[in-house]
RNA sequence: GGAGGGGUACCCAAGCGGUCAACGGGAGCAGACUGUAAAUCUGCCGGCUCAGCCUUCGCAGGUUCGAAUCCUGCCCCCUCCA
């Protein structure tokens, strides 16, 4: 079987991904899917940097909004969303385009990840009642016991982890390891992948900084405000612990002032780039692209050509 | 002009004669990462020819075996009185 063109576009956040994928869908007659966890809740537009419809003119996006911020989202979702969405493409003849930050979307999509349960609400519950009562050490000894493989593999004050794997225990009787063990294929095709690596740390942290100032001025704090008093949220959801939305969600708390708030959302900006950062440095098969290049454009479709 | 309070590493901030290159937090840097991932967690974080050495706690002197810590003078900052 022929393999068919599918490319993938990551890079840091505020690197000028949403460009150039946008260019360059209209360059290929390429339909965009999203490979970005804040991206697919609905109503949050500005803090997300979400394309606007006009920017979206003409080029399909997938994956975008098919969440409300009350709802969760999960990785094994995405993938199971984005193969369908590939698949679909494909089939119409258009090129699929990934295009998006969370690498954890990437990886599990590109190289497999293993077929685990999903998380339960109540299982959940019953973990962090028990971390509540007993403390993380708890968990951690109990995970000792029945799991102790994935316990040497989990810093013992990483909740998150801990927690999901004690909850993987409980809900199915056998430990997170036997799960991990086996993995499940991703993508049946390897996508063309590009990385856009801004190489000037300081140029993007000025970036973010600009970026996140200009989505003050658009209203992202009324936009936080529409969101809790349309939707049902709790600082806890995903959605209102992404970037910004967190720290407004305190500001509007009374937790921060304007000053502080802004700070913080411009700091965990350039956190999250720094954690992509490391993603995409031990990514070994992507072309890297400078960012700020005019030139990317004209790169990718040379390469594409060349294949 | 008078009375208090304060000046500590990039920022905030503890220390108040030795155990202090200096608690803690933030920022920054590096890393991890399997259904929360824009999340969660880890390490480093004055300099160096790095198990040792050098330069730091507003500035300049002094006391002391020894000071960021005590004394003197000076310079800034804040509050109150005038």
């Amino acid at each position: 079987m022929k393999q068919p063109l599918l490319i993938s576009l990551m890079g840091p956040t505020a690197s000028g991904k949403t460009d150039l994928a946008i260019a360059l869908a209209k360059e290929t007659r390429g339909e965009i899917i999203s490979v970005d966890s804040a991206l697919v809740y609905k109503d949050m537009d500005i803090g997300t940097a979400k394309p606007s419809l006009e920017e979206r003119q003409g080029v399909p996006h997938w994956l975008i909004d098919i969440k409300t911020p009350e709802q969760r989202y999960s990785v094994a979702e995405f993938v199971k969303d984005a193969i369908e969405k590939v698949n679909d493409i494909l089939m119409r003849g258009k090129v699929p385009i990934l295009a998006g930050g969370t690498m954890l979307y990437f990886n599990a999509l590109i190289n497999g990840m293993s077929d685990i349960p999903s998380s339960d609400e109540s299982v959940r519950k019953k973990v962090q009642t028990l971390i509540q009562q007993d403390g993380l050490e708890a968990v951690y000894e109990e995970l000792s016991v029945v799991d102790p493989d994935i316990v040497k593999r989990i810093h013992p004050n990483d909740a998150q982890r801990l927690s999901r794997a004690y909850e993987v225990y409980l809900a199915t009787g056998k430990p997170m390891s036997f799960w991990q063990a086996q993995k499940r294929p991703g993508l049946s095709y390897r996508p063309m992948q590009f990385c856009l690596l801004p190489e000037d740390r300081k140029a993007l942290h000025s970036r973010i900084a600009m970026r996140f100032d200009g989505m003050l001025r658009s209203g992202l704090i009324d936009e936080v405000k529409f969101l809790l008093r349309t939707y049902q949220l709790n600082p806890d959801l995903p959605s209102m612990r992404s970037v910004g939305y967190r720290q407004i969600y305190a500001y509007l708390d009374k937790k921060d002032d304007l000053e502080t708030m802004r700070e913080k959302a411009i700091a965990a900006t350039r956190q999250l780039a720094k954690r992509q950062f490391t993603w995409l440095r031990s990514w070994s098969d992507a072309h890297v692209l400078k960012s700020g290049d005019g030139g990317n454009l004209r790169h990718i479709v040379e390469k594409i050509g060349a294949t």
